[in-house]
DNA sequence: CCACGGATTGGCT
DNA sequence: GCCAATCCGTGGA
């Protein structure tokens, strides 16, 4: 089973809790140089600025959350805890202030330069291949998704999701969402059952 | 196995 | 000043 193409602007800018259940068995691909890193996403959430305190874009527009305010397709990059990054895909129409949480990876292309970026090193044990990108700020540092990434344009050639079959229902979950302390009871965090590179079960 | 706390910057009250 | 859409190491059962 191939890759297929490079997902459209259509297919961002519809209902976040849509795209983030077609995002799961997607590729996410991050071209550095010639290299290409890949992974296949297993582990989603759905933030909503109209309804949702969790959502950054919850109380308004401002410098920090203005990308997650474009129409879907770009990449909405936050720094937090001090030295972390966490990476969303923004959906839906310019100024809806919604997008996914790209919470889990499965590593898939690219492994050596994700275990440098992650562990400093190229070989890894069998526990650190299955922590490499089973979380939000894990697959950020395996990527080198930065800062500076911010607001890239997954319409372009530097980062961008590839398309592959949808999956049935059957084989998605839902539950409610990890780490937040607002609007905790909303189911909206997806993930394909039984996958071993969640985050948590 | 589980619970807890420290790391460390920067956004917003 | 408070605290965050996290991660990792430690210490106890």
């Amino acid at each position: 089973m191939k890759p297929q193409k490079k997902l459209p602007r259509k297919f961002y800018t519809r209902d976040v809790h849509t795209v983030a259940k077609e995002l799961l068995g997607k590729f996410l691909v991050r071209k550095i140089g010639r290299k290409h890193l890949i992974g296949k996403i297993v582990e989603v959430e759905a933030y909503d600025g109209s309804v949702d305190k969790a959502a950054h874009t919850y109380g308004g527009k401002t410098k920090r959350n203005e990308v997650m305010f474009n129409e879907g397709g770009f990449l909405y990059v936050y720094f937090t805890y001090g030295m972390h990054f966490c990476s969303n895909v923004v959906t839906g129409k310019l100024n809806e202030g919604k997008a996914v949480l790209l919470r889990a990876i499965e590593p898939l292309g690219g492994l050596d330069k994700m275990a440098l970026n992650r562990f400093g090193k190229k070989d890894i044990s069998t526990m650190e291949l299955k922590n490499l990108t089973n979380g939000p700020a894990k697959i950020c540092q395996a990527f080198g998704i930065v800062r500076s990434e911010n607001g890239t344009d997954l319409a372009g050639n530097e980062i961008f999701i590839l398309d592959s079959s949808k999956l049935s229902e059957n084989k998605i979950a839902s539950s409610t969402r990890i780490g937040i302390k607002k609007s905790v009871d909303l189911p909206w965090r997806y993930y394909i059952k039984n996958n071993s590179f969640l985050s948590r079960k």
